[in-house]
Parts: structure tokens; C-alpha cells; sequence
DNA sequence: GAGCCAATTTAAAACGTTGTAAATTTGCGG
DNA sequence: CCGCAAATTTACAACGTTTTAAATTGGCTC
């Protein structure tokens, strides 16, 4: 344990310092120990003795050694990325934004770094998919917006490569998801609706290719079935269409015959946009027709109280989906790796 | 050149498909090269003959080889990795959408690989920046929101870094940037405000603390002071204020003595805002009052189509800065390497 | 103090790539 | 067919880390 006899000459301290880079040999080389036990020591390994290992922690934080993430990466074959998968349709409005932050909040601590992989790339989002998967891009994977045999979920089983959905899937194949329950919120909504007096509701569905168009669509029908109250549901139109293409459907639907006056609208700009082509006709929300819209973020009710809000907390899915994810990445099995939401009646507290 | 003495054995091809990944090894097997050689070939380096060139091409492309990423970056230093930090202010409403797609484009076909380092880590952007530098995480870095003196360019320029900020500062030595000239901004805004007729206009202008907050200012003002007109500037708002917060100061100035009828918004949550507070008075978008926007995406005037707006391009923006990022990270010099974007009329064609 | 086991430390190899320097082949004049 | 330069290919050593297997130390018993 003496540390005398290799003179720890002041080198490799200066050494870090001008190449701004300590490495374990430079702790090797202050300490007078080998390099493998240095990494030892830092990695917390069994056999080595508390005196040692203190020492060279307190090294360590000294000269402020980062171990290279790219040696380890190497070396160990593991990444310590989390990547997340972007949809260009969730950005706007933060949908990102949130579920990114819940994330962030999941990581934090860990060694795992927080990776977004735009999806913009070129091609589809399976592209991106098999990217990582091929190029060891990441450890785990994280996306949204599945479809009931999602192209990227496939592949992502076949590979046996680490994920969690936001959204189901009707594999047979259980995997980590989390999800909320749309159901629950459109039985609500649409529920809330026909409360308040509507004569007739309806509401924008997602994509019909999406999981949650299904649910949406039971919830609603569940709803409407329940109370015998009257409905309709637009064709040409969905949540992911342009906000004019939306206003303008509801202006021109608002001056045909027995047009609909309880609008569920499972998204913030949906709402909005439906707001506006109904004040151009000089209806008035609350007056001649009711919304009770999905809130996302706290833009749509600072900028319009009256709009009937149920909450999807993003940054809670965010969270959990980290936190499946690190155990899915640490092996775990699938059962109890899944998460359902329920609709939340007020804004979720930070 | 002959190919048959080592009989290139079926082990490595098979091999690779096993473990999944092909390495210069591999390839190496495959065409009784070295490793060397190989590596030389698919560098293009000048002295490797062109039939063995082409070869080693053929065969890389029919394995599906792909470099190791962790290895060349331990083995050169650089991470070909580029990274944007996002600020959670400019999230909202496709901010980073835009840019980032921007920035995809032009990073589309190069090495580099673009990174989203959402700041909501813990601590400051500054905190984050010094993160990046001293890990080695990129090869350069974007972001935006930049302030006369900001901290986050000081550190990179002290660590010669290579960055392009979206915005100006006001240090002596020069760095690469691209800018929208919010000057010109305010002053056409202002200016169509008072060409209508409008008989006070304000602006809700950026935090004090950024940049721009004194170009925009200054473009207010120059319009007001050549008309003569009446004006007048919220003390206790900025653009980064919560959307009711804009709301309810637009309601109750409204209903005070000599309110502004002109306003100028520089985004599009605070025009948003705007209408929504005139509109809870009963006032009306081009009757009573008039708002001229900055857009930034198709949504507000998808959803108001009664707001004039002046574009900002930031898909643009994100592409210019790519560019300029990647030469000088390629060590361009610093001249030339400032873009100053002028407002636009109309939605810039994709 | 020899012998032995456990505790602790170490040397050496490897991950896949690139840079350096040296080795091999080729072409060509004599 | 030798010699010699140019053209082409090669071996070897890194980069910083972890892993495997081996070496060293210390403490004990006899």
C-alpha cells in the first residue's frame, strides 16, 4: 500500500490538465495503482479494499474524471442512450416536449443519456427503427403513435432489442407500453356532453390506422349508445388533419341541417380550430354548443377557459415510460411493464 | 490479386450474420485483405488501387458494413455528433420542429448524426453546454435564444468549440450565427399597424435579458417615431409569459382609457392570447382592433386567418446553421459565416 | 518459518478503428 | 535478370475501457 516508491511525479496531473482529458491512467498514475484496479475501485467492484476504493474516488472527483463513453461503449458493447423516436405529428404543441421532460425526469442519475432521433430523416419511421437497431445506435427505444401491428414493434420483437410503446399493439407478443386510457376519456367526454344538454355530439377521431382510434371510438360509442343521444362522426377528417381543414368542416357542417353542438375533441389545436369555425358562423362556446377537449399542455385553458378539459399528463407517461424502459433494458420481464393511464380531471401538479 | 489461396472460408460472412455485426475484420476475411488496406479502401485514401477499391466497396455493401461509431470516435476524437439545446421556451409550438428539421436536411448525407440535448437535465443551459464540451459529447453545438454577453458563447469561444447560435450577441471576437432581423420585423409590423389607421399600437416584446428584445424594440420604435404615432409598451409582460397571463393584461387594459387598437406579436401564443382577450370584450379582429403576427408555423393562420403575418423561416434558419456548423467545425474561418434572415411575406414553399 | 487460503492487486488481451512506419509488389531502365 | 523508385499493401501500435486469469500480499495454523 506504500505509494512512495513510484514518485507520483506531477506529469500526468499536468498532463490532464492540458489535454483537459483525465483518463483511469491518470488515476493509475496518481494513485500508484494499476489501471484495473482504479476501474475497480470506481465501479463499486467487490474485492477491493474501502480504503482503496475511497482513495480513488476522492482522485477522482479531484481532477474531475468522466469516464470516456465511447471507450465503454466500445469495450462493453452497451450505449447507455435511451433514444426517442419523433413523429413530426407530436411535436407541435409540445406533445414532445412533455413526454421528453417526463424522460429527462426518468434518466436523471442514471448513467443513460436522453437521445432524440428526429424522424424527419427520410424515410419511414421503420427506417429509423432499423437504423438503431443495426448500428447499436441505443440500449432502448422509445416512440409512439403504434398502429395494431406496428411495423416497428415487429421488428423491435424479432430483434429482442429493448422498448416501451406509448400506445398498444394487438400482437400476441406482450411488450412494454404505457398508454392512456381513450376510452375512458372519450366515454367521458362524450358523456359530459350529453350531461350539459347537447342535442347531438361528435367528436374527430385519430387516424384510423392508430390503436387508439379504436378505443376513441368505442368510448364515444359506448357513450352515445348508453344515453340513446344522437351523433355523427366525420369522414374525411382526422385529429392529425390541418387546423383549416378542421375550422372549415365545422363551419360548413354548423350551417347544414341539424348540425351537431357537443364536440369532443381529443387535441388543443382540434379544439381551437373548431372554436373558430364556430364563432365565424357567431355561435358561441358555452352558448349554442359545447367542447370538451383533451388537454395536453396548459396552452388551450390559459387561452380559452371555457373549453371542458380532461387532462393526459405526458410528463407522468414520459416518466413511466423511462422507468420501463431501464428495467426492460436490465432484463426484466415483460408482465408488469405495462402501464394505463386514467383521464385526469385537473391539471397534473409539477 | 489472386483471391483463392486463402479459401475465404464461409466462417466470417457467417459469422457476421450471427452476431449481426460486420466489422472491417470481417470484410478483411472476405477479400484476403488486411484490416488495414480495408479501412484505407472505404476512406477513398489516394493510394489504394482502384480495383481493390472498388472491391472492398462491392463487398461492404453486400454485408450491409457499417463503421463502428464508438470505435472511430475513441480512435479520432471526433463524435460526429451534433447537438442542438433546446430550451424549453422555444418547445412550444414547433419551435424545434422546425429548426431541427432545418437541421436534418442539412446534415442529411454527411457522417454527422444531430442530438437533441433537452436542457431540462437539471441546471442552467450553461451547466449543459460545459457538459458537452468537457465529455467530448459533439462536435458542435446549436441553440438559440442568446443573450448580449451570453455565458454559453463565452465558454465556447474560451474553449474554441465550434457552435452557431440562432441570434446575435454583443462580444468583440466574432462567431458564426444565423439571425432573423426582428428589427425589420417590428418596424413592417408597426408600420402596417399604423398604415391601417390604428390609433395606438403596442408590442409585447422578448425577455429584456435576450438580444433581440433590442432590435425588436428598436424596430417598434423607429416605425412609432416616424409616424408620430401613439404607443405604448406593457412593463410587466413579456413573450415568455404564460398565455393568461397576455390574456387577462389585453382584457383589462381594454377596458382602461385610451387602449392600444394596434398590436404587434411578435409569436403566435401571444396573438393567440391577444384574441382571446379583445374577443372576451367583445371586440373584434379587423373592426375594433388589428393584431400583425410573427408565424412560424402554418397554425395560427390556419386557425385566424384574420391576422397579417410576417414569416419567419426557421426551417430555413436550421438549415443555414447546419451548414455553417459543419464548416467550421471543418475549421473554416469565422468570416462569412453570419446569416442575417429578412422577414418574409408570404409562407415559405417547402 | 513453511504452508495454505482468502483478500487484494495486477498484467495482458480485447472491443473496432485509424495513423505511422515498414514491408512487399510492381514497373521499368539498364 | 538486377536494381531502384513508385505504387500498393501490410504489421503494429495506439485510443480508454472492461474482462479474464494470474500474481502478489497478508493472516493464520501448525
Amino acid at each position: 500500500m506504500s505509494r512512495i516508491e513510484k514518485p507520483a511525479d506531477s506529469d500526468p496531473a499536468r498532463n490532464a490538465l492540458r489535454t483537459g482529458k483525465p483518463t483511469l491512467k491518470t488515476i493509475a498514475e496518481i494513485t500508484g495503482l494499476a489501471i484495473t484496479t482504479v476501474s475497480r475501485a470506481l465501479g463499486n467492484a467487490p474485492q477491493i479494499s474501502e480504503t482503496t476504493r475511497r482513495r480513488v474516488h476522492e482522485v477522482a472527483a479531484e481532477i474531475g474524471y468522466l469516464p470516456d463513453r465511447a471507450a465503454q461503449r466500445l469495450k462493453t458493447g452497451r450505449t447507455n442512450v435511451v433514444s426517442v423516436l419523433l413523429d413530426p405529428h407530436e411535436e407541435i404543441l409540445g406533445f414532445g416536449t412533455s413526454i421528453m421532460h417526463g424522460l429527462a425526469r426518468a434518466l436523471q442519475g442514471t448513467a443513460y443519456h436522453l437521445i432524440v432521433t428526429p424522424n424527419f430523416l427520410d424515410g419511414s419511421n421503420v427506417d429509423a427503427v432499423n437504423y438503431i437497431i443495426r448500428n447499436g445506435m441505443a440500449d432502448g427505444l422509445i416512440f409512439s403513435r403504434t398502429e395494431p401491428f406496428d411495423p416497428r414493434v415487429r421488428l423491435l420483437l424479432e430483434n429482442g432489442f429493448p422498448f416501451v410503446t406509448h400506445g398498444r399493439t394487438e400482437f400476441s407478443i406482450p411488450h412494454a407500453f404505457v398508454d392512456y386510457d381513450n376510452f375512458a376519456f372519450a366515454y367521458a367526454a362524450t358523456r359530459r356532453l350529453i350531461v350539459k344538454g347537447r342535442r347531438k355530439v361528435t367528436i374527430i377521431l385519430p387516424p384510423r390506422r392508430l390503436t387508439f382510434y379504436q378505443h376513441m371510438l368505442h368510448g364515444f360509442m359506448t357513450a352515445v349508445r348508453e344515453a340513446g343521444a344522437a351523433y355523427e362522426i366525420p369522414e374525411a377528417l382526422d385529429l392529425d388533419s390541418p387546423a383549416d381543414m378542421i375550422r372549415d368542416y365545422v363551419r360548413r357542417r354548423s350551417a347544414e341541417p341539424d348540425p351537431p353542438d357537443g364536440f369532443a375533441c381529443p387535441g388543443e389545436v382540434s379544439a381551437l380550430a373548431t372554436i373558430t369555425g364556430m364563432s365565424d358562423r357567431g355561435l358561441s362556446l358555452g352558448g349554442e354548443y359545447d367542447i370538451v377537449a383533451k388537454q395536453t399542455s396548459r396552452l388551450l385553458s390559459q387561452i380559452q377557459p371555457k373549453v371542458e378539459t380532461i387532462y393526459e399528463d405526458l410528463t407522468a407517461a414520459g416518466e413511466a415510460m423511462g422507468r420501463l424502459l431501464l428495467k426492460r433494458i436490465g432484463g426484466e420481464p415483460i408482465e408488469d411493464l405495462t402501464i394505463l393511464q386514467s383521464p385526469q380531471l385537473s391539471f397534473p401538479t409539477p
